[in-house]
DNA sequence: CATGAATGAGTATTCATTCAT
DNA sequence: AATGAATGAATACTCATTCAT
């Protein structure tokens, strides 16, 4: 008996996870060119092959973990956005941001291992330009209505904390004080709207 | 006759110092795993083998790059020490960070291109740690002479400021408003001295 | 749909032969050092790569070859064992030694080979030593069983005529009086059960 | 002040043979093929350059190695046929042979290890087939005079014992009889004094 | 005579990718 | 959809040899 078409659509669905997953963890853990697509197809529990059918190259595969990992992340963002009205975003923002750190730091490790990467930004320094003015875009907007006096300089100085801050957390997460950091971040470019 | 020592001397620090300067920027142009050592070969003007001669395996040319990158910066906060007082030294220090940075933009990309690949950090994990903690000392030291209240947290947090400013920096150097984020860093950090 | 479990293992073992053999012919035609993986790829008639998908290294290649050569011998030997009761077995064995000899001497030049190399002896030493005191202790029994004053004596010095034997025959094929040389060594150590 | 001639032909004399010895041992040591030239003017105390100027390639510094040895084993060998009179050579000669072996037993695992590499053999063959023809002549002669039957048999199978006994010395110095093999060839070759 | 810097062809090995089944 | 055998270009590294000094 054939499966029916949905069947299939569901098994490659799962499949393609699977093996994005796999390749995330693996990109994260032991960088893009270290690792094999044999390693990846062995971690995903299927034969290399298999895996060509779903991405039909290894940079093919590094794309859609990029847009996986970013997916990820926009998810996070997104959910903020939806739940908070303007202008009492930016504490909720930076949480959601370090609460995704602190509990997936591959995310984050991968995200910067990429953009770091020369032979990678060739191919994605577009998106991540794109993605990073974005997010700032939206520090700008509630800058703006927390009423600083120059939102895009204060956007580009928040941005940069919270990046320095990640990375700092990554290269160390025993010491970093990833938690005082954060109320440091928000008391000073969110703070009136929660007094200590 | 054979050339006298010191001629040896000379010929092999010139050698060693146009190798390390081709392998320096290829790595920081393309990255470490797509330079071959061919590459490097060819950048310097030399055969492969007489680079062999010099650096015994591309990890170990890794190594002696790494140390060049990093005197080069002890270098710039060195000189710094050397000419400030203590409790006076933030706006310098800061300064010649980003000075380096806009003149020499390779040695940071170097930098974090190396920090954030798990097959390098592997090997300079820890050298990488005990820069960050020596340079993020000297923060602390004017951090309280300034008679912040919290002087280790405030380091920290300077530290991720000067890191993600470096970092949106390379990224999108055309459009970063470096000049005016440091100003906010020292007003903000080395603020005692211009009270608001 | 892929193969199944059994048609690949025929694959395997066919191609694995297959490179076994052009290693072993190499390797005594030509010698270790001086035969490339290349070389062996070739002569098999396959892709370097699928070589080392079969053996992962130069040297575990020849640690498979000297198994295979060992085997082939040790099956010789057997034979004779196995269809001899003790006591009549000298010259049966004897005989399978040089008959091997005389049919594929690659197998002896390359257990000489192998032998003499000081490289190669620091990995198959212990296997060597082993496999020289099992067939000793064959001759001793029989020496033995044939009332031999001193037997292991006797069989050290046996065991010197055959490896001599066979040395001075691959040395020199076309001149060495083989058949003549094994008939002494049966009459002078078997002589007895066999009077001329 | 220069040297004078005379000087210098002895300090190349001395030189040469310091490179020569070196390179024995090293070959004997590690094998010719994995030995570097590097590695042998190293051992020498001196330069890869001036090396070169003694013997102009890895391979002719083979052949003179090879005669090297060569020499050394002949003049065992003469030195025994200077002193005793035909008829009475058998026993110093095998003693000779043997004794070099337990003194010097670098000279007689070069010598294998030289005959059982073809790529060497391609070279040397020749040279092997002859000095073994010498020394097999010498056996003949004294075979001869000692009245056996077929001397032209016996010598071959002398040969071959003493070929044999060398190899299993080195493969196992600490546990082969040497010295009682040694007396059981010279009784049952030079037999005729001790009349069975 | 003496040095060791310099060359570059050659070697083992890896790995993304394809393809017959 | 699924397998893993098969390919071969690419890569780090070695080493005999040359040569300017």
């Amino acid at each position: 008996m054939p499966r029916t078409a949905k069947q299939n659509e569901q098994i490659r669905a799962e499949t393609r996870a699977i093996i994005l997953e796999s390749a995330m963890r693996l990109f994260a853990q032991k960088g893009y060119a270290t690792t094999t697509t044999r390693d990846i197809a062995t971690a995903a529990g299927l034969s290399v092959g298999l895996m060509y059918h779903y991405f039909n190259s290894k940079e093919s595969l590094l794309q859609a973990v990029f847009d996986y990992v970013m997916a990820r992340i926009d998810e996070a963002i997104t959910a903020v956005l939806q739940t908070n009205p303007p202008g009492e975003r930016l504490a909720s923002l930076l949480h959601a941001i370090f609460d995704l750190l602190a509990s997936e730091p591959e995310f984050w490790a991968l995200f910067y291992m990429l953009r770091t990467q020369p032979a990678i930004m060739a191919v994605l320094g577009d998106d991540f330009r794109q993605r990073t003015a974005l997010l700032r875009a939206c520090f700008v907007d509630e800058l703006t209505r927390a009423g600083q006096a120059d939102p895009a300089l204060e956007a580009y100085y928040l941005y940069s904390v919270v990046e320095g801050a990640i990375q700092q957390y990554l290269l160390d997460p025993a010491h970093y004080p990833l938690a005082d950091i954060v109320e440091k971040m928000i008391f000073q470019f969110g703070g009136k709207h929660e007094p200590v």
